[in-house]
DNA sequence: CTTTTTTGCACAATCGATGGTGCAATCAAT
DNA sequence: ATTGATTGCACCATCGATTGTGCAAAAAAG
């Protein structure tokens, strides 16, 4: 029946079975047979043919006729923590949603790795591409303006194309306020009890840790520069430096700012280090939100980073290329203590 | 100099600039050049041209000659939880670690939704499959099966192809054992103070149900029917399920059993709107590990699946399609409380 | 019954890379 | 010097879909 069911149909298959040129077969399928005036009873016979031949568009074939693939991509650091993941569950809603494809990458916080990456992209002709929480934005738009491909930046700004990121100043002044706010007034917090652990030399632990000092003098009238620990983004380094902590000062200071759920996963490694008591009057305010991490023995304060909000922003400023590169921000949430928010999934419908 | 800085150069530019024919550029440019004899120095010409130019091959016409692209896809339910995201990260380390390009894309355990993202990647010429969590696994087996694409299952199994899967029986098992450990012999859990919560009518959901009952019977004695609820992969039925049990019994039973970390936020929806006292004496295992579900205020012994070994066993056995389709188990490890392993992420080198 | 217009479709070039084949030029052998 | 082998590369068809163009046949206008 078929010639090889193994081998998929094409427009020529198509062709020969029903006697009408390939171009035809393909302006049917494609949807431009309107306009190309063909006859509604040749468009159904065409239709019928592929559906029976379970045609399916080689969409390399197409992409390179078109010079564009139907691919969307989304350009990580990583997968493996929930504010990544969730970007990556809402960014592939909204792409489906727009009857494209997406799909998915990391590379690692790299900077060479984010330029290759973006130049393999390229090479599949994507056609439009978000760079997430890329260590150098700039370096990766060079490669896109290369190859005309539209491109916006998430989570970490560059300053040649446009960015949308988190208030993340705004969102470390609500955090360290929260975290301060949760010491009563006849036991209050010393400068010298609360300090941020966590990020690097980026945009975003930059604002946060300027928020972070800003209402800290404010409120608590100095702000020590040993208070400051970037460790970079990965828990392991984190647990080292609150192991250190510990062991210069005997304890952990009251209260703490840390700069993202990768650090924080490095206060768990030190918490299995240590009894309970060590954690009895903790307080934890975490840069990012992790629906378990809301739920740890002690108070921890959460900013939820809005996810959706920045999304749907880089959709619309996505196309906006003829203003100048701008930072826009998107206000984070701040989430008190045991807090279960729903997420991307739960708009998922669920079969039992 | 550039013609259009904005078009990437083809190996029929470089031909023009050097006068070589666009065979021979092609030739030098993917490697296969020594057994066409090209002189090593017209080789050194071509690429010297390439790297001046920034050429990069056109994998869509590269694709479309080769009918193979160069990518490896994995298709999960969901990206959103730490099981499925470091699915991802591991099974991206792999794909690279092999000079392919990973593409990750999500199908929301939604069977019709898992055929067409089949379907698509298909018409992208992808090299392999891994179909992981897939609802029906089979049904994306005709769909590769009917292209001629390596495929396999992971995380649930087929029937059709090999599927490399945790072990849900030894899991389900150990893990129910681990919550019993936990309760001390002058105060034994009874029969119908140990409940599970979660999964839906799959097989891993079947096989851990199975494993649980079995050592039920065999340390408690009895398993009543109404202790296994099985509440689908969402969180909010699982809280649903939670608040219902409270309502009917006047609080959570004094052990749970959650058959996945995605449920068990259904338990945080449920801790939200509840006072601590009510999680006092409570004992959790989860299937699935969730570095800060380890450390809630409560024993948290979950089970981690061997993601690292099942992808490894997977790339093993997705070139095996002679034998018969088989089922390969992946030993889970328990984990218990307050514990922080290390993961995909600890891999990556970190700047600060 | 012509001429003009419209309808319906076929033809052929093109996108960029690949690989089988063939043909000069160079070199070795007799 | 003639034949045969080897070297080095160009030519061209091909992968499957798209799209500008052209041309008959049918329909409408005169």
């Amino acid at each position: 029946m078929k010639k090889d069911s193994r081998k998929k149909a094409t427009i020529y298959d198509l062709s020969m079975l029903s006697g009408i040129s390939p171009s035809t077969v393909s302006a049917v399928l494609n949807g431009t047979w309107r306009k190309r005036r063909i006859k509604e009873s040749t468009a159904e016979l065409i239709r019928d043919l592929a559906e029976k031949h379970q045609y399916t568009t080689n969409r390399q074939a197409q992409g390179l006729r078109r010079s564009r693939s139907g691919l969307v991509g989304l350009m990580l650091p990583v997968y493996d923590n929930r504010y990544f993941s969730s970007m990556a569950q809402t960014f592939e809603a909204h792409v489906r949603q727009r009857g494209q494809c997406p799909i998915v990458v990391s590379s690692s916080r790299d900077p060479q790795e984010e330029r290759e990456t973006a130049e393999n992209l390229i090479s599949y002709s994507i056609d439009e591409l978000f760079i997430c929480g890329a260590t150098d934005p700039d370096g990766v738009h060079e490669v896109c303006e290369a190859a005309g491909l539209k491109h916006i930046n998430i989570d970490l700004p560059g300053t040649k194309t446009h960015s949308v990121i988190s208030d993340n100043y705004e969102g470390g002044r609500m955090l360290t306020e929260a975290i301060i706010g949760r010491f009563a007034s006849d036991d209050p917090l010393s400068p010298d009890e609360l300090s941020l652990f966590g990020g690097r030399n980026d945009h975003a632990s930059r604002e946060r840790i300027r928020g972070f000092r800003d209402v800290k003098r404010a409120l608590l009238g100095a702000d020590p520069e040993a208070s400051i620990q970037p460790t970079g983004y990965s828990p392991n380094t984190a647990r080292i430096a609150f192991e250190a902590f510990f062991e210069k000062a005997g304890r952990l200071p009251r209260a703490l700012f840390i700069n993202s759920s990768i650090n924080f996963e490095g206060l768990l490694r030190f918490m299995s280090a240590h009894p309970h008591e060590t954690f009895a009057d903790l307080v934890v305010g975490c840069y990012d939100y992790d629906p378990f991490g809301s739920f740890l023995p002690f108070p921890v304060i959460m900013m939820r980073q809005d996810v959706e909000g920045m999304i749907t922003k880089a959709f619309e400023l996505i196309e906006e290329t003829r203003t100048p590169p701008k930072i826009h921000l998107i206000r984070p949430d701040l989430v008190p203590p045991r807090t279960a928010l729903t997420g991307p999934l739960d708009g998922l419908k669920d079969i039992v």
